[in-house]
RNA sequence: UGCCCGAUGGUGUAAUGGUAGCACAACAGACUCUGGAUCUGUUUGUCUUGGUUCGAAUCCAAGUCGGGCAACCA
């Protein structure tokens, strides 16, 4: 593993429903009690967190029970997969922190095998080549309530079959002229088993094949003799294929090969986002996002560029379970899981958003003192550092009301507090904008005796603010990141209603921070907390060194001070 | 409407016939040189109706609600 993810808690998910069943197979001696789990993506997108939850879980299952996981590519749609894809997927799978070691495969290698198998259930009467064109096919499967009907080619001679098959291999005929179909039940309640098509035209280059094949196999096909070639013991899939599971079975049987177990699971729905790859490639093509590594995104690469860490996502993962229920997931439990690490990990620094000057009236007008800061309070082995204190500062405005309610504790005309590391200041008067009526700097005054933050003589104040040292401060650019969406599951629409509706206008807002000048040596891909303010990512695309510019990967709880 | 699957606090998830627990969220208090962190506490739950049983979240039946399935996509 990478130094990305050294911080991980080590433990394994609590027991769910697919552990139960490995547990009872192990026990039970079956498949000599090893476990071979896989993770399949079509290479057409980019994973998400959704896929992290599929991730862990199958890769977190072989770990867990001593077996191997495999990555393998489901790439049997050469019109819609591609390199560029398959590349972002492995770069993601090894960024969230597995390792495939040998074990990486894509489905087109078994291309020869498969159109074997596919000869073999023709030579054993359970397969056809069909002819209906697209109308016709749907009007003969006939619909849920009602059986379907055969097909003129259900009753082709076994001959004529494998004649047809293997010149639609050859590349004779153009695309939808024939399909094959295994012949399974044309009355089946289960549409999925009314003789689904198994083999497709389709004269598309593929990616890994080239322009070898014209014909190309389905996913139900193709998926559980991937799954049998490679000695899969359980088959973890999303709950939508679960009509499919028949046919997964019905294939392999009908093979006689070596039959994994399907299981089905409820995929990941967060709130305040949508998951599908159809909304995403929107959101990315109309522009609305900025790329697929957006960082308000939920993909993969969106939360790396946000700066969330690979072993926050796992600490996920690892705590939403996994079973049939079909929910949604709370986005407060992502974040306080990167809260989580970041609080014991990030270092702290001092910088200001929203800048209002103070001048300090009774502080020499040249001065400056090197204040010690405590580097992480969490972590004592992360040490010291100085910060530059003077006559003029900049707190965040927000740290100070002119009329302050009861609970306010901050600064008001009148009230002192402390300033972090510095000294205890008391706010002498509000400056304002003669035109404007803005308050444009504070006059305050400090108390030499309370350097570093003690009062010798006990005194107490509420307050502690952050601050800058306004002419050691440096400048950056800085973006603030909140939810995509207003509505909290997007999903949930009013028919005829748009889910773009309640994209929230302000989830990414530009400014510019104030910082002290230690912030300023940040490296791209460095994280800190900003005292009062949240965990910031120098973006590691559009910092330079010595001049960072910071994603907020997540606010800080609590309301103060903005 | 045909088939399949599901339903436990606001959210997610345990309890596998024997005290409904945990996490997140929310709220309150303690502590605090981050209104952070930490600690303590509180609120809120077994979809409904029957049945089996000494005893049901759990087993059975019916219903209600939710999800999925009718691409030559995966």
């Amino acid at each position: 593993m990478n130094d990305e993810n050294t911080s991980e808690k080590n433990d394994e998910p609590a027991s769910d429903f697919i552990r139960a069943i490995i547990e009872r197979d192990r026990a039970a001696g079956k498949h000599g009690g090893t476990v071979a789990t896989r993770f399949p993506p079509e290479p057409n997108g980019y994973l998400h967190i959704g896929h992290a939850k599929s991730i862990c879980l199958n890769f977190g299952l072989a770990r867990q029970y001593g077996g191997r996981c495999h990555l393998r590519f489901d790439d049997t749609n050469p019109s819609k997969e591609s390199v560029e894809y398959a590349d972002a997927i492995i770069r993601d799978v090894q960024w969230l922190g597995w390792d495939w070691g040998e074990h990486l495969y894509y489905a087109s290698d078994y291309f020869d095998r498969m159109y074997e198998c596919a000869t073999e259930l023709i030579r054993r009467g359970k397969a056809y080549v069909c002819e209906l064109n697209t109308e016709a096919f749907k009007e003969y499967r006939g619909v849920p309530t009602r059986p379907g009907r055969e097909s003129p080619g259900r009753q082709r001679s076994e001959v004529d079959n494998l004649d047809l098959f293997q010149r639609m291999r050859a590349g004779e005929f153009e695309e939808g002229r024939y399909v094959l179909r295994a012949r399974i039940d044309m009355a089946s309640p289960n549409l999925h088993m009314r003789d689904p098509v198994i083999y497709r035209i389709k004269k598309a280059a593929h990616h890994r094949t080239g322009t070898r094949w014209t014909l190309y196999p389905m996913y139900d096909f193709a998926h559980c003799l991937s799954d049998s070639f490679e000695g899969i013991t359980h088959s973890v899939c999303t709950l939508e294929f679960e009509v499919h599971r028949p046919l997964y079975d019905w294939i392999l049987d009908a093979l006689e090969l070596h039959r994994p177990q399907q299981i089905e699971f409820a995929r990941l729905n967060l709130t305040y986002t949508v998951m599908s790859k159809r909304k995403l490639l929107e959101l990315v093509e109309s522009g609305v996002a900025d790329g697929w590594d957006d960082p308000r995104l939920p993909t993969l690469c969106g939360l790396r560029r946000r700066g969330y860490t690979p072993a926050s996502i796992r600490d996920f993962c690892r705590r939403i379970g996994v079973t049939k229920f079909d929910g949604y997931t709370d986005v407060a439990l992502l974040e306080h899981c990167v809260r989580e690490e970041l609080n014991r990990t990030a270092p702290r620094a001092m910088a200001v958003l929203d800048p209002l000057k103070v001048v300090i009236e009774n502080w020499p007008e040249d001065r400056v003192e090197e204040l010690e800061a405590v580097n992480n309070p969490e972590d004592a082995a992360a040490g010291t550092r100085t910060v530059p204190f003077a006559r003029e500062l900049y707190i965040e405005r927000g740290d100070f009301m002119e009329n302050p309610p009861k609970k306010f504790f901050r600064l008001a005309p009148g009230r002192e507090v402390r300033l972090r590391y510095g000294y205890f200041i008391r706010c002498r008067e509000a400056i304002k904008d003669p035109e404007t009526g803005r308050i444009v700097e504070l006059r305050c005054t400090y108390d030499p005796e309370t350097r570093g933050g003690h009062a010798p003589d006990g005194r107490k104040v509420r307050g502690t603010i952050h601050w800058v040292s306004a002419s050691h401060a440096h400048r950056a650019r800085v973006r603030l990141y909140d939810r995509l969406f207003t509505a909290e599951r997007p999903d949930d629409i009013a028919e005829g209603e748009d889910w773009k509706h309640s994209l929230n206008p302000d989830s990414r807002t530009e400014t510019e921070v104030l910082m002290e000048p230690s912030l300023a040596r940040a490296l791209p891909g460095d994280r800190f907390q900003f005292e009062r303010l949240g965990y910031f990512f120098a973006d590691p695309v559009e910092s330079k060194p010595g001049a960072p510019v910071f994603n907020r990967i997540v606010s800080l709880k609590g309301k103060a001070p903005s």
